[in-house]
DNA sequence: AGGTGCACTGCAACTAGTTGCATAGCTAGA
DNA sequence: TCTAGCTATGCAACTAGTTGCAGTGCACCT
């Protein structure tokens, strides 16, 4: 039910085809609120039907021609009604605490060895926020409105990966400890 | 394809039925992979299909009868199969980053008020936590085997809340400086 | 006496999300 | 030249998860 709403935020801020949504899913939005393109075409479609979103044909060469959505002005009032109401609170889906708690059941050093590819996985995601926030964020105490929003979201992400660094450290020290 | 896996941990620790399983989950492991009594009810019986566990019909009194499951060998097997092999790297949904990232459109004192709100939804989880911590850890440093894995798990919760509320104390402060 | 809530299971209908594939032409590298 | 990958959309079939309801009987509160 928030799919939608995930999807008229970045359609606000710019707008674009599925798949250049798709590809913006990959890349910032989706890092919170992931989606496939095939959920993105799907809620498209229904958004279109619903009028939220209108589109246009763009024709191209050397391309398939492209659906360009934007956000209508029902969209616009759907958002603004959403963003006034209470949202879930954050879900979690974690494999690798499933894994942990379990590793006395199995190989722990095959465990121990999933968590340090887990580290490497959030290490080089924490780099990928870095990176943006060094290249769209170099200041900002200067920031407000809609740029100061993406910073602090951004922020977020910078947070959660460092946390979870922090504790990958501390659960490979511990089991590796724990089997010498 | 992991929610097998949960309850197949859980049911390692502890035999029980799909009500006390949905319990656990809501106090325990399902902080970290969220189910509820219906899909438990579904996977269970997917399981014991499978010969992965196997049920005892137990009568009482003033109660419904209920089912109490264990872990057969075919179960021990394929979790010990599934814990050799790489999970999926944690899936986070978060409705209020997007909310924030989006607040520009709308109301943001209202989306302040929401950052607020899950703040003090955080802050309860990271009290749940630390009274776990407090009653079944109190050495942490002498524990090993199962006992320190669980610990390990629980130190992961107690990490990301922290974070998470460290993140609200800066979205509060940045946006209530801006409005002001 | 009546209502609420807990313990226990489960069906039915739904929404959301995933996976595999198809089509099509262009570009870049081995 | 052949393969792989990107841009672009979408169908079909699937799995996973949610929501609403139903029944039963006990305990507890008002």
């Amino acid at each position: 039910m928030a799919l939608e709403h995930a999807i008229l935020v970045s359609l606000t801020e710019r707008a674009g085809s599925g798949y250049e949504l798709a590809r913006r899913f990959d890349r910032s939005i989706g890092f919170f609120w992931p989606a496939t393109h095939q959920q993105i075409y799907r809620v498209l479609r229904r958004m279109d039907d619903a009028g939220w979103v209108t589109h246009t044909d763009v024709a191209q060469e050397g391309r398939p021609d492209k659906k360009v959505y934007e956000v209508s002005a029902a969209g616009r009032e759907e958002l603004t009604r959403w963003l006034a109401e209470p949202v879930d609170i954050a879900v979690l889906r974690d494999g690798l605490s499933v894994k942990i708690r379990g590793a006395s059941l199995g190989d722990t050093a095959a465990v121990l060895r999933e968590v340090e590819r887990h580290r490497g996985e959030h290490a080089a995601l924490l780099e990928v926020f870095r990176g943006i926030q060094r290249r769209d964020f170099p200041k900002p105490a200067k920031l407000n409105g809609r740029e100061l929003h993406q910073y602090l979201v951004l922020r977020g992400g910078v947070r959660a990966e460092e946390s979870f660094l922090a504790w990958c450290d501390e659960v490979i020290e511990a089991m590796r400890s724990e089997r010498s």
